[in-house]
DNA sequence: GTGGTCTAGACCACC
DNA sequence: GTGGTCTAGACCACA
């Protein structure tokens, strides 16, 4: 649920992926205002220009818009949102396939694995 | 199938993982002896210091072995390759569930998406 | 037409703009009374106070003037008028020679650009 | 020759702009190493992070790239910086046009000024 | 109170 | 020495 810290990646980029997948993921809906930055500073614990920054990536690749002195507010275009997430969900796939064709493994035995790893995952 | 260096990824990582892929793989097998820190930074076009690293890492994982004056060697236990590989391809299955899951899908979707993405790729 | 909001520049200096323009365009004529701020504010679609801002800084230009109950008028000096267009004139040509001697071009060729852009425009 | 920094404009704009026009001018030229961004601070009189933002955004304009600890690089596809000089100039004659007709000039006499402009420059 | 900019200063991995 | 990241803290215009 939140995010870690330990990881090689920049920790705006790990906020911008977590603040990225609550938009596609419909847990910040369209045209929602998202917290200050001041506000999402406190909850992520980090520096405020951190949060800064992450943002304007996001805005950037419009998912977010700005309005000066009012908030920050999610895209209104459920489309735009739409096509992120396809998008993200191609790029995981190809990664995957990528990962296992790396190590000498089929698509089908990438598809078996992701079966048996399904399974393991809801016994937990 | 080479290593790209535009990523934000330390070079030196991306080299360790090349290598390990290309063991687990079977390009190199078991007690063969690798090419030279020399050689193996003039292929992948980097600094031999680079190599130096991701191969060290490589033997602290078990996968290399070296000897002093003859020449790094390919770990002679198939079994731990194997080992190795089944790790790799779980981390994969897993992080690919875990990506998913982010942006709000079930294992199930996951699985159309990747047979989708699988079919493409076949195209290409 | 109308007045983009999505800039850096602040709204009140895009408002002042705007106004400045339609008087020198002859929109707005001489000793005209200009609608109120209220009336502005709704045109515009901002708040009051960026509207008051904005005629504040038109009357310390002079194109303006207020009488305390009966309204603001446009300035009844048509000289006055007459002198702030060939200014404004004046500094637009400027900034595009700045402009385009800034990359390199010569007012020659920038000329050129400029006829070319003309006709692209007359199509649209 | 030398940057303002009265203006609204944010600093790492102005810098952004003035390095770009360097680009396209052909002050620096493809695959010109450019300063680093400790250097480009001081010769800026400003702080290295406002120079880090400017870079940045160019890096993604594709007008630099930049290579981890060797330094960052003009980009070498000079048709690229053709591209952009041009996408340039036809912005400036298009805000020109736009500002002249905004005062209810036609593009003629916009054309008629600028001449009178050129010829004052000249004698300055 | 909001986003935006800027500074000063620090630390890091990489080469 | 290079780019990159991050923090702490400050100031500003805007509404």
């Amino acid at each position: 649920m939140s995010v870690d810290f330990n990881a090689n990646i920049p920790i705006y980029v790990q906020v911008m992926n977590d603040i990225q997948r609550k938009i596609v993921k419909g847990t910040y809906r369209p045209n929602d205002k998202i917290e200050s930055v001041r506000d999402l500073a406190i909850q992520y614990g980090v520096n405020p220009n951190t949060i800064q920054r992450a943002l304007q990536e996001l805005e950037r690749e419009g998912l977010l818009r700005s309005e000066r002195t009012t908030g920050r507010f999610i895209c209104d275009d459920p489309e735009r949102i739409q096509l992120c997430r396809k998008n993200l969900a191609a790029q995981f796939a190809e990664e995957y396939l990528r990962n296992v064709n790396s190590i000498g493994m089929t698509a089908e035995e990438g598809m078996d694995l992701l079966k048996e790893a399904s399974r393991n995952r809801r016994k937990e």
